[in-house]
DNA sequence: GTCTATATTTTGATAGAC
DNA sequence: GTCTATCAAAATATAGAC
């Protein structure tokens, strides 16, 4: 009863502070001009042997922070999928998911919409991307199917229907917008859904 | 006349061939894992100090090849904003630029839609975007007061129609699709221009 | 004026003391 | 086991020799 009452409360900690403080910080500044350092500094750690305890390396750690955000993203979308069986429907939850969290959590949103992982995560880490990206085609591609979505390569379906609302979600992130994303969202819903959808 | 031809002959060289060289590398691995000395071999140079003596720092080089880019962005916009007055014929003729300089030159496309400027290059420079980008602005601007393009924010317009078009370029090159952007060029554009148009 | 050699800085990573 | 101090590597920039 006294030993798991401890153990539950540090697992909340260090870890996922440090995790918190790189996802800011590479989010803001990219991955290479965050040093260890400033990453010590935003989680108040009081050395950088507190890092190195938790990660081999500031690449592990850039990995972990992607495992993560990747893993909790195909989380929600097998969870959308489970919802409701129509193609647009998923699309739209999907889309409510990326909105909302633009609003709640936007360096999550900054991190998985502007930072180029490739540019620092090996090949094989990099491919989890791929992961979510699957399940999205497949969306698509049954959509195709059953008629919803129109006969294009499914590739380019993602690539106009997301190029529609990832750059809506960046122009609200970069602050050029006065607006909360929510606000934008079922206008560009309605933009992305139509450069896809059989008419 | 012989002082001329010697003076043309050496304007097409040393420097060219380095801009040419980081442009090539920062487009394919990013300006972080550039070196001067990836930048010193692939120009076929035989020593750093080269580099150092047509531009003072790696940044300035980078400054160089950007204002390049962008300025020659720019003088084509502006070409073809004289050759029509219709919005709708301005944005295709922006389009069909960019698909043919996929085709053509696809590391300064690459350059353009990938490499994240403001990383690694001071507000001011970076700045310059802003120019090619109000002039777009202003394209999208006078489609509204005209009617070609439905009444919306300007913005709001670009991100939609950029979106399409920009994600587009990406797919063909990343690999992903095995035809030349030509082939896909007409399908883009009708998408592109239906998220704005109005009908 | 061109190259070799070196200085300087930054930062990631380790080792050792308390 | 936690922090201080140090190491090592890389890469930008400079200085000096020929």
């Amino acid at each position: 009863m006294d030993l798991d009452t401890e153990t539950l409360q540090t697992s909340i900690t260090e870890q996922d502070v440090i995790l918190q403080a790189a996802l800011k910080l590479f989010a803001k500044k990219g991955y290479f001009n965050t040093s260890l350092l400033d990453i010590k500094d935003a989680a108040g750690l009081q050395s950088l042997q507190v890092i190195h305890h938790h990660f081999k390396t500031k690449q592990s750690l850039a990995s972990s922070l992607y495992v993560n955000v990747t893993e909790s993203l195909r989380v929600s979308i097998d969870d959308i999928r489970r919802r409701t069986p129509k193609s647009s429907e998923q699309l739209r939850g999907i889309v409510d998911l990326l909105f909302t969290l633009t609003d709640d959590a936007p360096d999550v949103v900054r991190f998985i919409l502007t930072v180029k992982i490739n540019e620092f995560l090996p090949e094989e880490v990099a491919g989890l991307e791929t992961t979510v990206q699957q399940k999205i085609l497949k969306i698509i591609d049954e959509g195709i199917k059953t008629g919803e979505i129109r006969s294009i390569a499914p590739q380019l379906a993602f690539a106009y229907f997301f190029g529609v609302i990832d750059n809506t979600l960046k122009l609200v992130l970069s602050g050029a917008l006065d607006k909360k994303a929510e606000i934008y969202q079922s206008q560009a819903w309605l933009t992305a859904w139509n450069t896809i959808v059989k008419k």
